[in-house]
DNA sequence: CATATTTAAGAGTATTTAATCTTAATTAAG
DNA sequence: CTTAATTAAGATTAAATACTCTTAAATATG
């Protein structure tokens, strides 16, 4: 199930490794968490831009630049970063695509379909960034490979 | 969240549309199911020559051709029409794109996101192809909108 | 002030997915 | 046997997504 674009894979990734590592300077270049995870530094700065103009991110340019949350880890949840990548409706959709589906008109799937959404919600709504950024940093998790 | 291609969408509202409304001969025409829906026939058709293959429908040329169910609407699992039409490894995706991300080197989110998958796998195990069409015929759900 | 480093912006290209179109093959019915 | 109805097959086109490239703007540092 391809739940993720590449836009929302690759940006919560590149995230992540901001959380997991932070830097000793206040700003940390893309081009280091593009170069560590191997992805597309253009596609990630343009990624980054936009978690920027939504409030996600801050980004200072010049020498010793580079991109920081704009709020502590703890006071992002990952249902921020999430609907900031992959829109704001991203829980709203019926899994078949009946545009009028909802509890007036339901499909054949949804309630189940409301149920998984329901529980996907809420679990990103109760995960920070913070607490994903320590279970990387004690090695329990993995962010590349 | 799009959790379906618009194959996926479009292959199983009209694979619906058979369950549901059972022609008196022995094929369904597939223009009748796209004009019904509102699909495209040639995309319809070509969905449909997928399912063919795979073994879910069989179809009959020339006039008063069409498609029908392969087997009965009761053995024929909504697990089975979402792997036929999105893929074997379905069920086998990491959410944010890891390829080795799995119980011996999980991603951030690998536990929950299995959860999820296994619910579905799990619902979609025991839905049958019946019960959905059963569900749209007493108009508790619908298929179009 | 000159230079190097970094993000910003948006144009441009490539790939994938979605949809359409054309022609062939099959078959029923007159 | 001819015609019409239907799916099969695959070529073609369109649109969306995924990247890549170029240039500009900002800023630190010597």
């Amino acid at each position: 199930m391809k739940a993720l674009s590449q836009v929302g894979k690759y940006g919560l990734r590149a995230l992540l490794y901001l959380v997991a590592y932070p830097p000793k300077n206040q700003y940390l270049s893309i081009r280091e968490i593009s170069d560590e995870l191997g992805l597309s530094f253009h596609f990630v700065t343009k990624i980054f831009r936009e978690l920027t103009e939504k409030g996600i991110l801050i980004s200072y340019r010049g020498p010793s630049g580079g991109i920081a949350l704009a709020k502590p880890a703890e006071e992002i949840m990952l249902i921020d970063v999430i609907k900031a990548l992959e829109g704001e409706d991203y829980f709203d959709k019926c899994l078949i695509g009946l545009p009028h589906c909802g509890t007036a008109k339901p499909c054949p799937v949804h309630e189940f379909w409301k149920e998984v959404k329901t529980k996907m919600q809420k679990n990103f709504s109760e995960t920070s960034l913070a607490l994903l950024g320590e279970k990387i940093r004690t090695m329990e998790v993995r962010l590349d490979d």
